[in-house]
RNA sequence: UGGGCGAUCGUCCAACGGCAGGACAACGGACUCUGACUCCGUCAAUCUAGGUUCGAAUCCUAGUCGCCCAACCA
């Protein structure tokens, strides 16, 4: 596995977590014969996101740490939500993570007919039953969080007429909705859950992989169970919302002869501030248009975070960080952050890109002359190499790093200030040009050809390094500025619930007018670079060509200077309330 | 108003009866041909009230607050 340095780094600073404990403790008792076996059950209902890759990371590292082995099953036991499309992803995506489940790939529908047979033994044993209430009377029956359910009036049916009967709920001469299975548990249960549970319901539909061989179909609560101990499940690990399902697993296993009795963990799902974590919500984002697709770079989904740039490592090394509890909570989103650029600081090559051009003219560079200056791909790696950076007399620098008038603590370039162009030279700006509307069209500099490469013999500083383009020799290319796709902090609670009313109207803007040094000519789709002072950036997987390539900034590096700034523009509003408020009181008085 | 679970720096996770520790964030500094990286430093927490104990974040009791549960979803 790639990385391996950067994830044991971290394993280093990360300490066990309760579930890791409890496995440890397992193993040293002896307990399943001191085997851990475990497994990811995803449902094909959609794109996996950050959040499974915690519970990926999990499973499979716990398997892995303590030399057992980890499945990935799918949980395809409702046909009108699921789709071959998800299954696809969701297997790409598990790979893609760095994560291999050899040859246990598995379907809860390879189980149907073990199932089956394992619902007939409950019915046998009297402790289960069909049920032929509606849906709104089953609801009645079961009372409510306070008061006690009402057995329903099928319950008693004999053990021949309930076997009769779901025999022909197989065969299909029944309609949705006319009958259920249920477990024959507690109408009087505190736990909802116990109170004789559906297990079985008729659905006419068409199943991604049986087709149209089943009219009935398990529930989770029996299924699940039931394929864990099929595969010989030590620990079943799950979100925290099945916790009120626990005692359920544990009823089906104890009722039917089985091959183990996995242990059910439950641990906290995954939040992130800013994001929306939720196979639904990120549907309605895609079904809504709100984002392009579930690969949206924006998404939160694997396949998107992947177009975005993330690297796999980056998302484990984020996934052991963010820690295993039963406490819901919100993790930081500048955590996130700090993980790529982490990550994509050790491997990604600098390269020189002006994402927003303006043009500058060396008057004393030779009209039609140029050179082939060099640049390592990155400063601290030599084993990456270099790439030749050719110079001439017009070339692009970035709009931010001039100003005419610039305030005491710009340090780039400014009338009568000398500069530094990275592994160039060092400039100085003589003049500036400006069209009819007063917009900068042109900077004027002169070069010192002294300070060729980027030093100057006579040891005399700059105080500002910035990155260039050769007008002539650049590739012009699409770049994507991307930003947090919500505004708020927790877009799930605020503005009742409706998490779209506040996505971020800048999460993407589009630059069409950006330069690119030479160098990056038919660089692969997902090649991974860090544009020097901007961030790191991404060769768009689906949208880039080698004419006209496109980059999607995955996050910017760090910016001491734009946190100067934003503090001066906050300082500057928290002023003008200030005064506001003094003349409030005034005009009061 | 029944049941289940949880509560530790701003955030996330440790400490399993014995010095509350790490990471991120924030702040300050050093370094710098990236205002990056790196390095150093600073700030900062046990929900409340009782009890057990030589000793409590940890055990007990009561309370407070938060999350989950009444799909023929998973």
């Amino acid at each position: 596995m790639q990385n391996e340095k950067s994830n044991s780094a971290v394993a280093g600073a990360q300490s066990g977590n309760f579930i890791r404990n409890i496995v440890e403790q397992d193993v040293s008792n002896n307990k399943n014969d001191g085997q851990v076996h475990t497994r990811f059950p995803p449902e094909p209902n959609g794109y996996l996101h950050i959040g499974h890759a915690k519970s990926i990371c999990l499973n499979f590292g716990l398997a892995s740490d303590f030399s057992g082995l980890c499945n990935l099953r799918f949980d395809d036991t409702n046909p009108s939500k699921e789709d071959v499309e998800y299954v696809d992803s969701i297997q790409s995506n598990v790979k893609w993570l760095g994560f291999d489940w050899e040859d246990r790939l598995y379907y809860a529908s390879d189980y149907f007919e073990k199932l089956y047979d394992y619902a007939v033994r409950l019915i046998k044993k009297g402790k289960a039953y069909v049920c032929s209430l509606s849906v709104d009377e089953i609801k009645k029956y079961r009372g409510s969080r306070t008061e006690p359910g009402q057995n329903s009036p099928y319950r008693d049916r004999s053990v021949e007429e309930n076997l009769d009967l779901f025999e022909r709920m197989r065969t299909g001469v029944f309609e949705d909705g006319d009958h259920v299975l249920r477990a024959k548990i507690d109408m009087a249960s505190p736990n909802l859950n116990m109170r004789d549970p559906a297990i079985y319901r008729i659905k006419k539909d068409n199943h991604h992989r049986t087709g149209n061989k089943w009219c009935i179909y398990p529930m989770y609560d029996f299924t699940h169970c039931l394929s864990d101990s099929i595969e010989g499940i030590t620990h079943s690990i799950c979100t925290l919302e099945f916790e009120d399902h626990r005692p359920l697993y544990d009823w089906v296993l104890d009722e039917l002869e089985t091959p183990c009795h996995p242990q059910q963990i439950e641990f906290a799902r995954l939040n992130i501030s800013y994001t929306v974590l939720s196979k639904r919500k990120l549907l309605k984002l895609v079904e809504e248009g709100h984002v392009n697709g579930w690969d949206d770079p924006r998404m939160p989904t694997i396949s998107g975070m992947r177009r975005r740039g993330f690297s796999a490592s980056s998302i484990r090394n984020f996934c052991d960080r963010i820690g295993v509890g039963k406490r819901e909570g919100t993790v930081d989103l500048a955590l996130l952050e700090f993980s790529v650029r982490e990550d994509l600081n050790n491997t990604s090559p600098r390269v020189m890109a002006v994402l927003k051009p303006v043009k500058v003219v060396i008057d004393n560079y030779p009209e039609g002359r140029s050179e082939e200056l060099e640049g390592p791909y990155h400063p601290e790696d030599a084993s990456m190499g270099f790439r030749k950076l050719p110079f001439s007399k017009t070339l692009y620098i970035e709009q931010d790093d001039f100003m005419e008038d610039p305030p005491k603590k710009f340090f780039r370039l400014s009338p009568g200030r000398e500069v530094r162009l990275r592994y160039a030279y060092f400039i100085t700006c003589t003049d500036v040009i400006k069209d009819e509307s007063g917009n900068i069209t042109e900077i004027h500099c002169t070069y010192d050809p002294a300070t060729r490469g980027g030093d100057a013999p006579d040891g005399r500083k700059v105080k500002a390094t910035m990155h260039w383009v050769s007008a002539e020799h650049a590739i012009k290319a699409e770049v994507r500025l991307y930003d947090r796709l919500f505004s708020e902090l927790n877009p799930e609670s605020s503005n009742d619930g409706d998490y779209t009313a506040c996505l971020n109207p800048d999460s993407l803007k589009v630059l069409t007018d950006c330069y690119l040094e030479p160098s990056l000519a038919g660089a692969k789709p997902e090649s991974r670079y860090q544009f020097e002072r901007l961030g790191y950036f991404c060769v768009d997987s689906r949208d880039s060509k080698d004419d006209t390539p496109v980059f999607n900034r995955t996050v910017t590096l760090r910016d001491s200077w734009a946190k100067i700034t934003k503090q001066k523009v906050l300082r500057q509003e928290q002023n003008v309330q200030k005064k506001k408020k003094k003349q409030d009181t005034i005009s009061f008085k």
